[in-house]
DNA sequence: CATCCACTGGAATACCGGGTTC
DNA sequence: GAACCCGGTATTCCAGTGGATG
């Protein structure tokens, strides 16, 4: 083996520009104990939540905003001031329980995960499946009475929730209280839709907004607060161009004043930074990053597609390919896909599921569809690529399965595979 | 204003993981 | 441990619907 002298990963340590400072700091998961901007918020939350510290069920709550414009992290420093001021006290008894309801969102999930965060430590976990709903909550019900304090649940993105599954569960979680006086339960709701409240039936409403918070989107200036706060956790305040720094919360503020995004962009530009030759973070190494991060949304998107909805998407950039402007009808590429899931052998599809599937695709802005009437000539949907076809069949045939489709090119007559 | 094609909402079915019963 | 119950999810089946053009 040549080059054995080297170590193996000495090409990969490359010059580090965080020294000292948290890395973290500028990872999605980041809780920074100083909130730019949303001081007041956090404040009027703590004193919604306070009533608990001393054994008061306080309000239900549900705050609305846009992604990324701080609710989370609101929340998230709230409770960890909450766990602390509890922390040496014995005569207040409280829980939270965090639930993200983009990850689990149907009834028993939810009552799972309530159920779960009040075991005791030696007690079995719950069964994630296979229990009657009502003896589920019959479990989680007895758990908050044995448990006599405040229980405080925390709903992340509630509103997805209620969308798939109803407000049952809200109902169910709500009654509690007065079924039982040992042991209270309090909602804390995160929504990033204004409107999800109209799903809800009017008793469970009126029970589960007793207060609500709006926040609003950071303008350009407080994202570069926020920029500038986060580069000092991570010690890198020093290596970035102030120029850069703007740049990147004017690029996020353009786009729903999201922060997560700008946070996100400049963890990248520091990893781009890191890896060449640049020492310090300027405004090319922002535009960088972002075309970065745009191509490894598309790319994550794509790739963790079921295989039908990837089978859809490669039917519709062959159709891309063969037609200039590469718009096709239903009928059309519906034709295509069945052969090439022909050729995949794997059954293909019906006409009504592909059609949900294009919705999604559509949901994930990987492509244009509309439904276009012709009159006498009947009712379409036309669906067109946001992306290159090549860029999108590059991704898709890396992945195992679709690899076999490699050598399909599409004929310009009959939309004939092989 | 009829007509045509397929869009679309909802009910029905199949299957899965896992508990429960006998 | 076979047979059945339960909730969740994916898909299919079916019938009602939409809407511009000729």
């Amino acid at each position: 083996m040549e080059n054995s002298s080297k170590n193996l990963f000495e090409k990969f340590t490359y010059s580090s520009l965080i020294v000292k400072g948290q890395r973290q700091a500028l990872e999605p998961g980041f809780v920074p104990d100083r909130l730019p901007h949303r001081e007041k918020e956090a404040d009027q939350l703590a004193e919604i939540i306070s009533p608990s510290l001393k054994n008061f069920k306080p309000s239900n709550v549900i705050i609305f905003g846009k992604p990324g414009v701080g609710k989370t992290s609101v929340v998230k420093y709230v409770e960890s001031e909450v766990s602390k001021a509890i922390q040496s006290r014995l005569d207040v008894k409280i829980k939270l329980i965090d639930v993200n309801c983009g990850v689990v969102d149907n009834p028993y999930g939810v009552l799972l995960a309530v159920g779960d965060g009040l075991l005791e430590t030696w007690e079995e976990k719950l069964p994630f499946t296979g229990w009657p709903l009502d003896k589920l909550y019959a479990t989680v019900l007895e758990k908050v009475r044995s448990f006599a304090g405040i229980v405080i649940i925390v709903l992340d993105e509630i509103d997805k929730l209620v969308k798939k599954s109803g407000d049952s569960v809200l109902y169910q979680l709500l009654r509690i209280n007065e079924v039982t006086n040992e042991g209270r339960v309090s909602i804390l709701g995160i929504s990033n839709d204004l409107r999800f409240t109209e799903y809800l039936d009017p008793r469970v409403k009126s029970r589960l907004i007793e207060e609500t918070m709006v926040y609003n989107p950071y303008n350009a200036s407080q994202i570069y607060d926020i920029l500038r706060d986060r580069s000092l956790y991570a010690g890198i305040a020093d290596s970035i161009d102030d120029s850069a720094m703007k740049t990147c919360a004017a690029l996020a503020a353009q786009e729903h004043g999201d922060a997560r995004r700008a946070i996100d962009m400049l963890r990248i530009a520091v990893e781009l930074t890191e890896k060449g030759s640049e020492k310090r973070i300027v405004d090319d190494t922002i535009y960088e990053a972002k075309k970065k991060l745009e191509k490894d949304v598309v790319v994550e998107t794509v790739s963790t597609l079921p295989l039908h909805s990837k089978l859809v998407l490669f039917a519709i950039s062959l159709i891309d390919e063969i037609k200039s402007g590469g718009i096709s009808t239903m009928g059309e590429f519906y034709d295509l896909y069945e052969k090439i899931s022909d050729r995949m052998g794997v059954g293909s599809l019906t006409q009504r599921r592909v059609a949900d599937i294009i919705g999604e695709l559509t949901n994930l802005g990987l492509i244009d569809s509309k439904v276009q009437s012709f009159g006498r000539y009947g009712r379409t949907t036309t669906v067109s690529l946001n992306y290159s076809s090549a860029k999108i069949k590059d991704i898709l045939l890396s992945d195992e399965i679709l690899a076999q489709l490699k050598d399909v090119k599409p004929t310009q007559k009959s939309l004939l595979v092989s």
